[in-house]
DNA sequence: ATTTTATATTAACAAATATCAATGAGAAAT
DNA sequence: ATTTCTCATTGATATTTGTTAATATAAAAT
């Protein structure tokens, strides 16, 4: 069960011991959620961060009803509605499971006590936020200095499980565009697609 | 000189002593940069974090010869071109100054050795990624859910430095429009402002 | 197998936004 | 005061993208 989060760790912390890592099991909590369920919704404060061990979650918000997604997770990365773990504030996003889906999570309350028991997990928390920081960032410039198309290129290129998990008219807004027009788009990159 | 960062790492950390602010105040250097002067250029490698004392900076990507502005950065906040500082990698942003400007940096090497020495600046680092991300966060948020012209009006509400110190074409590449654009929606916008 | 349901495609048209070129206004320099 | 330069505005036109509605396709349910 924890195979995957213990190899997460120890890559992140080299220098991680293995009594550490056991303080940190003792922490964790497994969830199951069926396709289709919240694991956060708008309005609620998120209290905790998931690590996925199964299945493929997405982060969205609601605008005038529909639904503009942020992030599509899949297996072995960490997900929450952070910014709402974070200040604990109300979550302004929605999280819900695209497929049925295996979680360990971790507690804001128990991630304090992990904070305060041993510096190791501070650094750890640092890694994880920089991490997160870094794929956001990485974000925000393709929407900013892509087109469309280009960041319909960059999914197909860097992030397939998208492609093959996510349906077509979620990932439109994702990339700041319609259905209708992302199915456009990829009628013409197959006409015009390179010969390589 | 160092009044504002001192209040800055009070601020964030409540139990810091004033052993680790002098701790911390050793590894600090000061920079001034001219109006126009570059703090990192695409394809350097980012070697410091930048605690802006007084002027205004800029992050931005050149794409096709234009200029993308990514952020404005006003005085009392940090700054870097953060995924290089943190990968060690050549940056893909630039960043200079748009008005004279005193940076009180502190280099990754220094980083690593306060890390080293005292857990509080792990989680010194923790916090500041950790509002990095959530500052981040609200910036895709606000490009994948509002229309140019609500960004816009965000900024007018939420950063009025920005339209006070930043020349009104680059906050058009900032909220992902042309100048010309922006020209009209700010025409459009006074003749449809509410009375209040 | 058949029927429903969800998703994807297509077309016609409308709206938003970009491009190009010209003009205007203000700040900085001489 | 005049000139130069930078930035903002405006107009005409082109391109991109959205909207609406219909149809097609594929997946799920019965």
């Amino acid at each position: 069960m924890f195979k995957y989060i213990k190899e997460y760790y120890i890559k992140l912390l080299p220098d991680l011991q293995e009594k550490d890592w056991n303080a940190l099991q003792e922490k964790l909590t497994i969830q199951y959620v069926k396709k289709g369920e919240f694991l956060t919704r708008n309005g609620e404060v998120c209290r905790q961060v998931s690590f996925i061990n199964k299945g493929i979650l997405r982060m969205y918000y609601l605008v005038d009803g529909k639904e503009i997604n942020m992030s599509f997770v899949p297996p072995f990365e960490y997900l929450s509605e952070y910014e709402s773990f974070l200040t604990s504030q109300p979550a302004n996003a929605n999280v819900d499971a695209l497929e049925d889906a295996e979680l360990i999570n971790l507690s804001f309350d128990n991630m304090q006590l992990l904070y305060k028991s041993n510096p190791i997990f501070e650094k750890a928390g640092r890694k994880i936020a920089e991490m997160l920081y870094i794929s956001i960032s990485t974000a925000v410039t393709r929407l900013l200095t892509l087109t469309p198309e280009q960041r319909y290129q960059h999914i197909l290129e860097n992030e397939p499980y998208i492609i093959q998990s996510v349906p077509q008219y979620m990932i439109a807004s994702y990339i700041g565009i319609t259905p209708e027009h992302l199915s456009r788009l990829r009628k013409k990159m197959t006409s015009t697609k390179p010969l390589n």
